[in-house]
DNA sequence: TTGGTTTTGTTATAGACGATTACAATTCAT
DNA sequence: ATGAATTGTAATCGTCTATAACAAAACCAA
């Protein structure tokens, strides 16, 4: 979302959620390139990652971390499912919930996915100087909690 | 979209882009308290400020502004004008495009809520001190640049 | 144990939002 | 003057999300 020049912008330059939303387009641009033509967006990554650092968790909690609804963690995991990245297994002490976890080709992707979606951040936090990173992530974690 | 805890985030903790999705969301809850009732979303408010402060501008340019298609546009401003707060008038020079403008009841609505939404984002980056917000709208500026 | 409550996954449905495509009217450029 | 570009519009589609309802399983309280 590129500034449009010779348009007053008034009181959004001064709004911090416009400041913000204005980085996360350029980060997002980031994410894009580094997971072109694999089907990905930050949700799905978010799953695939978080699955795989917490191998068992259920479709109910995914949803809590995704911040959407069971129904919609559901059809995320059919997704995945579909495409051979996860799985689906029985827990042994509670029938109701499944249990997800990485295929072994989820975990290659995956591995591969972190690797370049890390790169590809932090070549356009290269923007920032190391301290100004560090000290961005400060701030930003500070409003969020 | 609060931490769940006990869980393992990996490597989105690392990253820029989530960090500033996490504020991101922390930010929008105060919108939604300042605009509460109101129907008004952040594409919506921005909208409006932007044809408050730039009367005249066409629909194309309130896109690219917005970063959608000008169908999309379209949509917005329909949807704008069926409240009684945006209205289309005929361009004298140019018979294609319309001229956007705020009707009075726009106005006065922008105005509100444009003290209103500043009010409440002021608070929430209270977390922060002033040279922190400086700082933090900074380096956000450099990113997105 | 038993009977009511809660949790989980699932299905169905609806709505918001944006993209794409196609088209007519108008303007622009050469 | 005529072909190209711009603008608004309509129609259609896809994605994502929420809500509501339901069955199966687990939990809990007496």
């Amino acid at each position: 979302m590129k500034r449009v020049p010779g348009l007053d912008y008034d009181v959004l330059d001064d709004l911090l959620g416009y400041s913000l939303r204005r980085a996360q387009l350029a980060m997002f641009a980031s994410f894009d390139e580094a997971t072109r033509g694999k089907h990905l967006t930050p949700p799905r990554f978010t799953a695939l990652v978080v699955i795989g650092a917490n191998p068992g968790l259920s479709q109910t909690v995914l949803g809590r971390v995704l911040g959407i609804a069971r129904s919609g963690a559901m059809l995320m995991t059919d997704l995945l499912e579909a495409r051979g990245l996860v799985e689906r297994r029985r827990r042994p002490n509670d029938g109701r919930a499944w249990g997800l976890h990485l295929t072994r080709r989820g975990e290659q992707f995956v591995g591969t996915m972190k690797r370049r979606v890390l790169e590809l951040d932090f070549k356009k936090a290269g923007l920032l100087t190391r301290t100004e990173r560090r000290e961005l992530q400060r701030l930003l974690e500070k409003l969020a909690a």
